[in-house]
DNA sequence: GTCCAGGGTCAAG
DNA sequence: CTTGACCATGGA
């Protein structure tokens, strides 16, 4: 399978929305709804392995493609000179589609931890409670396999105090108290609302879920070091509105939380000063 | 050894 | 409504 396209592996699967894909050598390696897919990028292509022809456009879907995503990058670009360096940093980022049940699971372990840690975690909670879909890997659990796991085990792979907020979510999925599917149909406002009824779920993991397994690119989230961004970078313009929730969302505009992860890559990984 | 991380909860003010 | 201690863990 093979796409001409200018879609970047390093800054799609490398920039802290997903945490099962990894760099191997020259291609990425993945895990996505219970399948393993090698992504290499060669020139001006990307070449998919394990991969059907007739699943392309599932996995484009998953993959963040879609009309005019380059137009949007010229857009962030020409909000301000950091979003310019930001986005010359991340070119050929794409937000994904991820499944909405591992990216809940996935980011209420986020809190308060490093990507590299979350990435190790999250591959314990495949080993321990998902299916080997191949030689030494294992797919996301789901909400059913999941919710059987005890406090006590979720405790000793590591997960911390989050282990009850993990188990609380995967109950609260299980027994359908919390509709994931519903939340499609949701505005932002109101999906972050719905997911907040679960334990260690507040705004942020909430709009990580949102963006980067839902979709919504008006979803903003903020994070260490995107409050370290707006306290560098913006004080005085934050200043110029009623409060910073209008700010981010009238400033970075509709595609807001491209912008933010553009933003937050760079924070993280290209800022020389 | 210290600092910190894609924060949230809970109690106190 | 806002503030701050506290929370487990291990990579840097």
């Amino acid at each position: 399978m093979k796409i001409k396209t200018h879609f970047s592996p390093e800054n799609t699967f490398l920039n802290g929305q997903c945490f099962r894909w990894n760099k191997k050598g020259d291609y990425f390696e993945g895990i996505v709804d219970a399948r393993l897919l090698r992504v290499e990028k060669k020139s001006e292509y990307l070449i998919i392995e394990g991969l059907d022809e007739k699943e392309l456009p599932r996995m484009q879907h998953y993959l963040g493609f879609e009309e005019g995503l380059k137009e949007k990058e010229r857009q962030i670009a020409q909000i301000d000179s950091v979003m310019e360096a930001a986005v010359f940093h991340g070119k050929g980022m794409h937000l994904l589609r991820q499944d909405p049940f591992e990216t809940l699971i996935s980011f209420i372990i986020s809190s308060n931890n490093h990507i590299s840690r979350i990435k190790g975690l999250v591959e314990k909670l495949a080993v321990n409670y998902g299916q080997e879909i191949d030689q030494g890997y294992y797919s996301f659990p789901g909400a059913q396999a999941l919710a059987r796991a005890s406090i006590e085990d979720l405790r000793a792979l590591g997960l911390g105090y989050r282990d009850k907020y993990v188990l609380d979510g995967a109950k609260q999925v299980a027994q359908g108290k919390v509709d994931l599917a519903s939340l499609y149909s949701l505005n932002t406002s109101l999906g972050i609302k719905e997911l907040e009824k679960i334990k260690g779920v507040g705004k942020k993991v909430a709009s990580c879920v949102l963006l980067f397994a839902f979709g919504k690119g008006d979803s903003f989230p903020v994070d260490t070091w995107i409050k370290k961004a707006l306290t560098t970078h913006y004080p005085e313009e934050i200043s110029k509105y009623p409060d910073v929730d209008t700010f981010l969302s009238e400033y970075f505009g509709k595609e807001a939380g491209l912008a933010q992860q553009y933003l937050f890559h760079y924070m993280r990984t290209g800022r020389k000063e």
